[in-house]
DNA sequence: ATACAACCTAAACCTAACTCCATGTCAATA
DNA sequence: TATTGACATGGAGTTAGGTTTAGGTTGTAT
């Protein structure tokens, strides 16, 4: 059993994000002792890994909420939750593929200005003709 | 040239998006027309596509503004935009391995209501015990 | 017993990135 | 000429996801 504080330290989350999470209904089953402190367990950190995973690939709060609330309701939501990460691993592909689209240009830029650097100019013939834009951004 | 509406429809920006972006100072070098119509040209379609980019690797538009403002003063910023696209090369590719993890993750919940579904049930006694990992990976 | 650190709540505040509104101008069509 | 639709502006409003503040309570070490 853990506090929050614990809880934060442990998994890098501020307090207040915490404290922020449970006021949501995002941590519906956090225990508390008799002088209303609350007492973190190892199935709420993994409550937590499951909303730092469902936040990365794109989920908003209320929706975690929803989820959450599914669970609770029982086998009668399986379909909806089988839909929802079947949508989310969609979209978490088409995120990884932009992010990849954009890595490439960001290497291309990298290169671009270590041979500016060489030079000490951005007026690279060859280079420039390849660059998106051509007069502003060297 | 276009409009800024013709912009809107090819690239799928909101007119109010451009605007904004414009007003914000990173569309710096955009014409107007006598009767102070924005008329966007090539260059303007290349700015824009890479804002979306940067947008898209982390960068804050306050920052993108910054990197714009370092390619109008010329050469004596080579360092700088060197420096800004080798970290966001880093953010970029830790970003993805991030996505990538969680993307793991979705797969296994895909795959356990895939089986719950067939079952007609997650055969799990509750909500902590559904989102624990530990009856995610068998 | 008394500090004092860590906990609690409600509610105000914050930031980024838009988005909408009221009001007015411009340009092509009937 | 009059209508109409796309354009313009400044400024207010929105949303998500927190963060901070004020004021009070709990638990532990001396």
């Amino acid at each position: 059993m853990y506090t929050i504080g614990e809880i934060s330290a442990l998994l890098h989350i501020p307090i207040s994000t915490l404290r922020y999470y449970d006021k949501e209904g995002l941590l519906p089953l956090v225990n508390r002792t008799e002088g209303n402190i609350r007492l973190f367990d190892d199935t709420d950190i993994e409550c937590l890994n499951m909303i730092e995973c469902l936040k990365t690939s794109g989920l908003q709060l209320k929706d975690i909420k929803q989820f959450f609330q599914w669970c609770e309701i029982g086998d009668e939501t399986i379909d909806q939750r089988h839909e929802l990460f079947l949508q989310q691993k969609k979209k978490t592909e088409e995120q990884i593929a932009k992010l990849q689209d954009a890595l490439n240009r960001i290497n291309y830029k990298c290169e671009y200005y270590r041979i500016a650097k060489e030079k000490g100019s951005t007026d690279v013939p060859g280079l420039k003709e390849e660059l998106s834009m051509k007069y502003l951004i060297k």
